[in-house]
DNA sequence: ACCTGAACACCGTTCAAGT
DNA sequence: ACCTGAACACCGTTCAAGT
């Protein structure tokens, strides 16, 4: 086949750090946040390894650079006053956001400072309480017990893929209702879509993250409306 | 010096897996998780890195059995049959007992599946709420409201030891003000002990993490006085 | 049965060059 | 100014031996 010039070996699009921090989003889009390493993205960029410490300072910069474009593009629809109805939207806004990219999550969390597009996300949503007429107390501990659901987070209690290995699966799912009687009555509850008692499986995370959302913002508001203080 | 028979070169105590686990725990103690490897528990136990494999399957089998150790170690008080105080307090022990292992958290979030202490400890949890009287559908949705926080931990926003460089500390504390003036706000009324505007460090996490609790609690007990369903 | 040693296929990052 | 190559100090794990 001939080779069009763009294909001549040393041929590639120039590396700049919004260029690695978009290939590093995609690979780990595709790949997993594991698979994601300086050197398999070098290898993605057709670079040396040590062509990608130009452009960011390590791999924790790399990190903190993909969170710091991921929180950025999150979509902030302007403040109607309602502050409970705000915070709401907004959070959600976050979350189809980071839904987006599975690794934001734990990237998120593993990040030892905040960036300044997160500061700024947390300014914003904190304001919205304290213009709304909350506390800066009670503001405070919300933003506290909103913890990382501030970032759209539906706590998955676990990382896992369901097992591959179907065989413990069913010794397991066969089990619980002798070990573990009210976890089958919940999971013989959620099953309502596939076969019979399919574990924890069958729930839907946008209703568990919004039923979770609520309960806090009415916690928050009942809270205010009595006047409370941590004091 | 003359060396007693317990140091002879081949002399050590025996390996099993009650003592690798019992070590790595102890290590991961003290120079944290991350410093945990094969190869240094290994050296911790005088013994070539392979020499583990006897004992535990690998790895991640390793850390599934430092988390079995610490959740079978939660200890539960007899339920009263006051369904909110019940499971407040069962919370509350796990916190206490998992707070006792920094690593504790990041092992625990790591696992891609449930161990059987863990399974345990849930179904015991569950049931407080449906021998209260709770519906199999509400106790379904709280557990999720409930995400990591059943396990008594407070939801640290970020891994963060506080920044070690003085100086872009103060700088960013000093940028606070202007950029971020919501969040100024909070860290001044939190900052109740030490210096001025210590950003979020003064914050009481015994105190952050009952708070979130009692909302979701109280949420609960609101939402079963109302008969709710999620259908 | 239990432990060892060497090796494999990976990491992130340094240093000293190349162009 | 930007990229390269070789090397260092690590990983978890395999395989084939040792005792």
């Amino acid at each position: 086949m001939a080779a069009p010039l763009e294909s001549t070996p040393a041929r590639r699009a120039p590396l700049s750090r919004a260029r690695v921090l978009h290939v590093a989003m995609a690979y780990a889009d595709t790949h997993g946040i594991d698979a994601l390493s300086m050197r398999s993205l070098a290898q993605e960029l057709s670079v040396v390894p040590m062509a990608l410490y130009k452009h960011v300072g390590g791999k924790e910069d790399l990190l903190d650079g993909m969170i710091e474009v991921v929180v950025g593009e999150i979509v902030h629809e302007p403040a109607t006053g309602a502050w409970k109805r705000d915070a709401r939207e907004r959070i959600l806004a976050a979350r189809s956001t980071l839904q987006r990219h599975q690794w934001s999550r734990a990237v998120l969390e593993s990040r030892p400072a905040m960036t300044p597009a997160m500061l700024d996300y947390l300014d914003a949503l904190t304001g919205l309480f304290i213009d709304g007429g909350l506390s800066v107390d009670l503001t405070h501990h919300v933003m506290h017990a909103l913890g990382n659901r501030m970032w759209g987070f539906s706590q998955e209690l676990f990382a896992a893929t369901p097992p591959s290995d179907t065989a413990s699966f069913n010794a397991q799912r066969d089990a619980l209702p002798r070990q573990h009687p009210h976890l089958a009555q919940i999971a013989r509850a959620a099953a309502h879509a596939g076969p019979d008692g399919v574990l924890v499986l069958g729930c839907d995370d946008a209703f568990e993250f919004e039923f979770a959302l609520d309960i806090v913002l009415d916690g928050a508001e009942k809270l205010h409306a009595l006047n409370w203080t941590s004091g």
